[in-house]
RNA sequence: GGCGGUGUAGCUCAGUUGGUCAGAGCAUGCGGCUCAUAUCCGCAGUGUCCGGGGUUCAAAUCCCUGCACCGCCA
């Protein structure tokens, strides 16, 4: 651990399944993640990121087949789509884990193994119905008129031997474990959820599938005629994935800091399988399970019948990866539902991201190239209007990181909107353009400028975990030669980071605005 | 059916333990500036705080009830 780090930050975004068109929902949960690790590593924190894919499963095995190829070929192709994604949005995911490579399948079965030995795995006989499809089993009282409560499909009467773990023992501690522990489960609600949940007894977890049926799996290492249930394999990817029983120093730095982000869709195998699998590992639960929202796209749910799916690289194309990232972390507070529409969309970025924020930043840098030659001036004695912007810097400073805490990005990006306000206002108030018409107040307005843009700096640096190429923009513009991914928030926060002396680049507009006459037609 | 939640300006929502709490942003209207991406700044509203009843000196805030919507479980 680097001796100036304020400690370790461990954040996740569940590993996606391989099968599946990324939609805007990924790419939510993975921006929510990179915004926030972002902002630790900017804090000092030694931070780990991991996403990754699901590749097991029955879907998997299918759609390899109907095509002819392997399935791990299969994968191997479409694990690329999110991958690239990933680098569009300009995640900084420290690893990506697929659950096919041989680092996370031993670690399974060593988990497995170890259970088992210790009888926290049995073998019993199961009867019920089985859902092919959802790859679910549902007792007789689960069904709809005799179908898939789930999808409504026909469903087969199943009796066979399957392995179970005991998570029926340890349903009293995983309540007390909740209740004592607030923010385990985030928002509220969903703790309330699963607290209600809990309240009924809790069954023990099948936790294999037997190869005659499926064979695309994690064997399980006690019996060759078995392979893992899919989510016993997928929950595991958190602990694989920073070197569990392979890498001890450095699982035991993070596990202890772990934040999963979640759709709210997957809250029970979290909050319930996954604790109650580590309680019998022997490991401690995550530190928090956040479960975010869902997305409707102009009102509507999102599906494919539909066809009304957001494709997230469509929505780069049209309006840029930055302005995307800001939309998903302002629009709606993480932990709610929300709406995408395109008219919501223009309007966040023509009246907060051109007008606000990049007038703000054209008009600064243009009157420092038209009075200054573009060099940064030295400001001289500061009057209270000049404090007053420092001191509306140094409150928001001191406000982010709280809010971050909270993962109420909506909040924070509000936050720092303030200094955008501000600074507009301090504009406004001081009127540069008429001190540059009087030699005499050259000294006032080489400070206003100086005060103008050292604003812009701090508001660049807060900006970086939001919209990093927004930012690196800001700050190569403003002269900066230092490296903005190596700033911390504590030192750098400080007024008066921006040396007199250095060069503006003269700036184009960091987000034109855009036309809705002429948008009609591109979307 | 069980448990939980929500209902506040045109829109999205803030409103700790009941007493300047009737608010913010956006949208709307008016005024100002001209450095800037016709951008920015200022001012101005509008509300039976879902309906009804109750507790209290005092309720958007507590209790009861009705209606509407939502979530989880069944």
């Amino acid at each position: 651990m680097c001796p100036k780090s304020k400690g370790t930050f461990y954040i996740t975004t569940p590993i996606y399944y391989v099968n599946d068109v990324p939609h805007i929902g990924h790419a939510y949960t993975t921006v929510a993640a990179d915004v926030l690790v972002r902002f630790k590593r900017l804090e000092g924190y030694q931070a780990f990121f991991l996403t990754g894919t699901d590749e097991h499963g029955q879907k998997v095995e299918k759609a390899a087949q109907e095509r002819g190829v392997d399935p791990k070929v299969h994968c191997d192709e479409m694990v690329k789509r999110f991958q690239s994604l990933w680098r569009r949005l300009n995640i900084s995911n420290d690893d990506f884990i697929r659950t096919t490579e041989d680092r996370h399948k031993k670690v399974v079965q060593k988990i497995l193994q170890d259970l088992y030995d210790r009888g926290e795995i049995y073998q019993a006989s199961y009867e019920g119905w089985y859902c092919i499809p959802c790859e679910r089993f549902w007792t007789e009282k689960d069904l709809t008129e005799g179908k898939c409560p789930d999808c409504l499909r026909e469903v087969v009467e199943i009796s066979e031997k399957n392995y179970f773990f005991r998570m029926s023992q340890y349903q009293s501690w995983l309540i007390d474990h909740i209740e004592k522990n607030d923010r385990f489960i985030l928002p509220p609600s969903r703790r309330n959820e699963i607290l209600g949940f809990l309240q009924n007894p809790l069954e023990d977890l099948c936790i294999s599938r037997p190869k005659k049926r499926l064979k695309w799996g994690i064997e399980i290492p006690f019996d060759p005629d078995y392979v893992t249930y899919v989510w016993f394999d997928a929950l595991i990817n958190y602990v694989s994935g920073i070197g569990y029983s392979s890498d001890n120093p450095r699982f035991s730095d993070f596990w202890p800091e772990a934040i999963h982000l979640i759709g709210k869709d997957i809250l029970t195998t979290h909050t319930v399988y996954w604790p109650t699998m580590l309680r019998g590992i022997g490991l401690t639960p995550p530190k928090m399970v956040f479960a975010h929202g869902w997305w409707t796209v102009e009102g509507k749910k999102m599906s494919k019948s539909l066809q009304n799916v957001v494709e997230p690289n469509r929505l780069i194309d049209t309006y840029g990866v930055d302005a995307l990232r800001y939309f998903l972390m302002r629009e709606v507070p993480f932990g709610m539902d929300g709406d995408f529409s395109h008219a919501t969309m223009v309007h966040r970025i023509n009246s907060d991201l051109a007008n606000d924020l990049g007038n703000l930043f054209s008009r600064a840098l243009s009157m420092v190239i038209r009075y200054f030659d573009g060099i940064i001036p030295v400001p001289s004695s500061l009057q209270e209007i000049d404090l007053r912007l420092q001191e509306s810097s140094a409150k928001v400073i001191a406000q982010l990181p709280g809010q971050m805490n909270d993962l109420a990005f909506n909040k924070a990006l509000i936050t720092l909107w303030e200094i955008v306000s501000a600074s507009n206002k301090y504009v406004d108030e001081t009127a540069p353009w008429s001190l540059a018409k009087e030699e005499k107040d050259r000294p006032r307005l080489a400070t206003v400028l100086y005060q103008t843009l050292e604003a812009l700096r701090i508001i660049a640096l807060l900006l970086a975990p939001f919209m990093p190429t927004t930012a690196e923009k800001m700050w190569t513009h403003l002269g900066m030669e230092s490296n903005l991914w190596e700033q911390n928030l504590e030192a750098d926060g400080n007024w008066g980071g921006l040396k007199p002396g250095g060069k503006i680049v003269k700036p184009t507009p960091l987000f034109p605005r855009i036309d809705t006459t002429k948008m009609e037609k591109k979307i």
